[in-house]
DNA sequence: GATCGAATTTGCGCTAGCGCAAAGACACGC
DNA sequence: GCGTGTCTTTGCGCTAGCGCAAATTCGATC
């Protein structure tokens, strides 16, 4: 049972304006959780009978699509609640949630949703504003996936998880958690056959560096030149 | 000025816990506004002063990229709010709406927008839950374009605005607005070149049956086949 | 009903990027 | 240290669908 940092959690946003004992007893009701990495956290489809707060770690929100293909629909860091179908009306999750690192989560059953709404102030407003970002985001995404070629999508998606779960180190901004080009392909909608060429492509020129399950943006404001469809000198 | 069928708009979801007293006050604060075809309801970028419910007609939300690429986000029809930006923490609208058809719209000033959450019971709720099903909207429509090849993603959008918007004819469903080659380019991302071959295809085998402007589903059946990727025969 | 402009159709060449396949490279367990 | 499985790289052919351009049709306007 990993141990919590109460003072950490008060700080969220989402618990921002709740008040301490209200916070306590809220906190009381939750089942803290350690996932392996490449565990599920909840299926698509599946009863959507918990809804979490991720702690620690990474989570890839995934749908998969009747013909077998998967989308990755977002990354999760720490701090953001997921499996929130219920606050949206849905009894069944839309996608599944597989931890893309080590994580550590808060659990609780659905069933204390209307509860959280009611005793902590800030609580309803922050989660739905939340909901309204990530709509926000799927728009912006759509538009880039009707618009952008796949060199354009894959450098913004690696802008993204860099400027997101970037770790600086030596030999530049590197992404946090394992992610093979695989994982980038689903998110950028391509195969990660273009994906590993366009990654090699970069490393020639010095934008990033590659690795097993693991990329590092050297030159960040290259990577979004290319992002934003300003053409690369040379 | 058009006229206000009261109690049709008494019978919306959004009102439907309202007290009779408490929807005439608000509706007294509105501004009934007649839109003609074509016209810009409001624009990408602008300051987000009002918001809208959308009476009669229906209305195209597009996003318009910098390099000036546009996407349709969605169709709007009779009943739903549009320019929420606010609702969900913005002070600028993330998208242009333009009337597909003439409308008639309810105009509110944004700063009306607390005091409609407070006075009305149940709009809030059904405010958020719609923002909830167009994100879950369009993750879907984003899974649909990193996974589906363009015609299966020109049928789906047919069938989507059919189902949303069809009028029954004696030639088939037909698209209640007036929506061109180019229109179903934008939400499918792909050209209106390949959208009329598409069409023309289409018209051969007695699917769907085309005009300027106009679109008419002549077997809704054969034309989900293809949506969902099964093979039609023939 | 003649004119004009916008929407649509259609042809044609071209290429971005997919699909398949095979060959490395690296991490991990024994 | 060795084997094994997974991840990645790379080559090659192919095609879906884009871009360009020209012809055509249809509505609206005067």
């Amino acid at each position: 049972m990993p141990q919590l940092d109460r003072s950490l959690i008060a700080d969220l946003p989402l618990f921002r304006e709740a008040k301490p004992d209200e916070l306590d007893a809220v906190l009381a009701d939750a089942r803290p959780l350690r996932i392996a990495r490449d565990a599920t956290i909840f299926e698509q489809e599946g009863e959507a009978h918990s809804f979490f707060l991720l702690l620690d770690g990474h989570v890839r929100v995934v749908k998969t699509t009747p013909a077998g293909d998967q989308v990755i629909v977002r990354y999760v860091s720490a701090g953001e609640m997921i499996g929130i179908a219920q606050a949206i009306g849905r009894d069944t999750y839309p996608a599944s949630a597989i931890a893309a690192a080590d994580c550590v989560v808060l659990v609780w059953p659905t069933s204390l949703w209307q509860r959280f709404i009611a005793r902590i102030p800030g609580f309803a407003a922050t989660t739905y504003q939340a909901v309204g970002v990530r709509l926000q985001d799927a728009q912006a995404r759509l538009v880039e996936m009707a618009t952008e070629q796949v060199e354009q999508r894959v450098a913004r998606a690696l802008c993204r998880l860099a400027e997101q779960s970037g770790r600086q180190t030596e030999e530049g901004l590197q992404i946090d958690f394992p992610i093979s080009r695989q994982d980038i392909a689903e998110m950028t909608g391509t195969t990660l056959h273009t994906v590993s060429r366009l990654l090699a492509a970069w490393e020639g020129k010095g934008i990033v560096a590659g690795g097993r399950q693991k990329v590092t943006v050297v030159e960040p404001a290259r990577l979004r030149a290319l992002a934003e469809g300003r053409a690369a000198r040379d």
